[in-house]
DNA sequence: AAATAACTCAACCGCTGAGCG
DNA sequence: CCGCTCAGCGGTTGAGTTATT
């Protein structure tokens, strides 16, 4: 395994940081800056590489960072600005005050990701859009790009996107009074669809929509796949879909956030009615 | 209680582009 | 223009933790 060529001429410690190297190099930064990662190691007295130092300063000890679990409006602008923007996780991340790139593309792999792969074996083309996830299923029963309802398909600042996803029924119709703080990177909506149920394309698929559960009670099941990650964790919003409190369950678990998700990837491929 | 599997997340690696001499 | 250094970024790894059998 390869050094840093930073690190070529130095010997240096890898792996975790302990809090004696954490206060050495929050004690510099405060009072120094960083205006080069390569010195602030020698300087402070640490035996780290400058791009090590830089790592830990980003991700961990910089002020202001949020620690602990993702608020469910977190995970829906994260969910949403991946689907404009792609893996930019940076660029995300300047959306989410006090959270990583880093944070965040864990998150998504860990989180996210999973939902969508959940529900496109649930619903066929459901992820037709995403250019980050396999869809095997996705050219199966006729499904098409033709089939979406055109009222979805955004024609402002499509070219410059990654890719041209109709992202913005997430706004209104899906997430609700989620107030999720927006951004202007949003393209401007177009002919807002009307507030009724959606019907997929694929008649087969009705089913599974009304068993996502959408305009019935939520009755939380226990999800044992997720339940380290939600562990101790209880929703903070009440803004958001009813989660029975006395479940700790993280709002990304629950399965109508995941199900009204859906409704989102899959608009290219409803009609309404 | 022990073994194993699954999961999380901090840290590392390698690439890219900007800045500079 | 070229080569070098460096910061920043996205992908990947692996140690530690937790859940399951």
């Amino acid at each position: 395994m390869r050094s840093h060529s930073c690190c070529d001429k130095q010997k240096v410690r890898r792996g975790l940081w302990s809090p004696e190297e954490d206060e050495k190099l929050m004690n510099y930064i405060s009072t120094h800056g960083h205006s080069s990662w390569t010195s602030v190691p020698k300087h402070a007295g640490l035996q780290r590489c400058g791009k090590s130092c830089r790592l830990r300063w980003i991700n961990y000890l910089r002020p202001g960072l949020k620690r602990g679990s993702f608020s469910f409006q977190e995970a829906a602008i994260i969910k949403e600005l991946h689907n404009i923007l792609g893996n930019k996780w940076s660029q995300i991340a300047k959306h989410l005050p006090g959270r990583t790139d880093n944070e965040i593309k864990n998150f998504w792999h860990s989180h996210l990701k999973k939902k969508l792969m959940f529900h496109a074996v649930k619903i066929p083309g459901a992820l037709a859009n995403c250019p980050e996830i396999d869809h095997p299923i996705s050219s199966e029963k006729g499904f098409s790009p033709l089939n979406a309802n055109p009222n979805l398909i955004l024609h402002s600042q499509q070219d410059q996107l990654h890719h041209p996803a109709p992202i913005t029924i997430l706004q209104g119709l899906v997430l609700g009074d989620l107030e999720l703080q927006h951004t202007n990177c949003c393209p401007t909506l177009v002919n807002f669809p009307p507030l009724i149920p959606p019907v997929l394309s694929d008649s087969s698929s009705y089913a599974t929509w009304s068993s996502l559960g959408y305009d019935q009670p939520y009755q939380p099941a226990p999800n044992q796949h997720d339940q380290n990650f939600s562990k101790g964790v209880t929703p903070h919003d009440t803004s958001g879909p009813m989660i029975n409190p006395s479940i700790k369950e993280t709002p990304y678990d629950n399965p109508e956030f995941s199900s009204k998700f859906m409704l989102f990837d899959c608009s290219t491929h409803m009609h309404f009615q």
